[in-house]
DNA sequence: ATGAAAGCGCTAACAT
DNA sequence: ATGTTAGCGCTTTCAT
């Protein structure tokens, strides 16, 4: 590899001292008093032969590296790909960039990836937790690492966070099989877990169920298990209890639950999911979405890290975005 | 944020030069002949403390950062999307990580990803090419720089890649529409673009047509353009054509097929996609797929990329993996 | 068997 | 208005 250009090779090629060529890169000429005709002249020449400073040196030096960690579940999950698109977005957009890791569901992995990308000098993380992470997050928050938690955040820590308005989505969307779709009984399929999402779309759930005095119907779904194992535990769940509509508390239980409908045949035609599919309006029976507004979630996630990141963070913040109802 | 520990804290912490730490930290220990008494006071020591290398220093020092850059068109794009996460298992094994972006169908942006992620001394790159990248890609090889292309290759431009079968594949599914599912007016929908792998299918959908002295009938959808240009477009194609067989080479433009077939109400059963999709079983009509080998492929990429990062290169490597073709 | 010191490329306090 | 230089934390050559 042709050696790459240093800022003392553009000092002496141009007879001048590294602090010029430094200062004058970033945009400190002015306020050091540097003249119009060095200035232009070293840009010129550092234009010319596409000199590009060696960031790593920058990083070690100035102990920011302008990057980003982002930890998520699956990075395969449409939800968690959409989102980390628009957060790589508005990153670049700040001139920040996204390293990301996929924790697989896997704690020690993810403490792993925080403690690494801790020492890479990231500037800051964002994060959707899982139960067990507390601890390791906790550390960073006494490190003052700027974080900030999306998707759902942990009980008992205090930090940043944007989530979706799980619980009026859910019972928007529990009102919806009720009212609209005129279903009488609505059953909610959800995960094994206690994450506070999930705990959010499940009273949601249940206070839309009860105010219609309807019984409360609700299965949990074992984390990792083979998927022919959660359809069947679906199918049980749908017949067993003679459902004519289901609440999915997520995308892939939706698409658990159409195979299900379709491998048994289960006379069922009133679905609503957590989360949009490009696919929900073309399955049979077609899945109504609780759509989170990944755009605006994405938005407020680097804004508030970044805000964080230099300083002007005003406290905790902690925002909750609505959540839009797709009627199919 | 708490000070964190340098080596030679832990040097002098424990009355040593920060050699005989660096050696011990770096396995070399035996090499140099460093006492085991020693080696294991200043192991467990670090141990104790929790001290970690800085990465960015190590990185200045040694020129390497066991980072590779993975850049896709779109991440939010269920192909990539896996991909990235399965590449991503693969550079952990070995101790990599993976810094990713999606170019969005910019080429500026993605040059200016590619430049800055060589500037961050990232040690390889593993790319999915659009055309326009050729000249980049050009400069990182005549740089030395270990490159890797993936889902398509660039003409006129030796590189080492990795690629799926797709003359083969897209043969395959053209035969099924025409054998197998009696289909006997069988159209390509593809994209507007001469992307090699485009180019594959294309050639593989033909070969099958002609041999059976049927009609060729192509659209090519322009990128970029909304969806409903697209949906519009399809039906078009279908209905001037009376097509009772599609074949869509990616599964993005068989999603937006099936929402043309839903809502023009379109007479169409018979339909082939590139690309597995978790739904491609549940719509209706329900779509075979021409599966690519997202493991396989994953696992190329990353084996070959690390070979040469480590000079055990044996000259290009071009590497065609099998489609497997999934009838429904 | 262990240590001193140079140097990776950069920034910025301190000279001049 | 511009230059000298220490130092970020690490590896590694050379010395002892």
């Amino acid at each position: 590899m042709k050696k790459r250009l240093s800022i003392s090779d553009i000092a002496n090629n141009l007879g001048i001292s590294v602090t010029t060529v430094s200062f004058i890169l970033n945009d400190k000429a002015k306020e050091k008093r540097i003249s119009e005709a060095m200035t232009k002249k070293v840009l010129d020449y550092v234009d010319k032969v596409g000199y590009k400073p060696n960031q790593l040196a920058k990083s070690l030096r100035t102990g920011k590296s302008k990057t980003l960690g982002l930890l998520v579940e699956d990075i395969s999950n449409s939800f968690f790909a959409n989102i980390a698109d628009q957060i790589e977005k508005f990153a670049y957009d700040f001139g920040y960039h996204i390293v990301y890791c996929s924790m697989n569901n896997d704690v020690n992995r993810a403490k792993e990836l925080i403690q690494l990308f801790y020492d890479r000098q990231i500037d800051g993380f964002i994060i959707a937790p899982t139960e067990g992470l507390t601890e390791v997050i906790q550390k960073l928050l006494k490190n003052n690492v700027p974080v900030v938690l999306f998707d759902r955040h942990l009980e008992d820590l205090e930090t940043n966070f944007v989530i979706s308005e799980n619980h009026r989505g859910a019972y928007a969307g529990t009102c919806l099989l009720l009212n609209e779709k005129k279903s009488t009984r609505v059953g909610l399929v959800t995960i094994d877990s206690s994450q506070l999402q999930m705990r959010g779309r499940m009273d949601g759930y249940r206070e839309a169920v009860e105010l219609l005095d309807k019984e409360v119907l609700i299965t949990q779904i074992v984390r990792a298990q083979p998927e022919d194992e959660t359809i069947l535990q679906i199918r049980d769940f749908i017949q067993e209890n003679r459902l004519d509509g289901v609440l999915f508390a997520t995308n892939y239980l939706a698409i658990s639950g159409l195979k299900a409908i379709k491998r048994y045949n289960l006379p069922l035609e009133k679905l609503v999911s957590f989360d949009e599919n490009a696919l929900f309006s073309l399955v049979d029976p077609a899945v109504s979405a609780i759509s989170q507004n990944l755009q605006e979630i994405a938005r407020q996630v680097v804004h508030i890290l970044i805000d964080e990141i230099n300083g002007k963070s005003k406290g905790l913040v902690q925002v909750v975005v609505p959540c839009e109802v797709i009627v199919r």
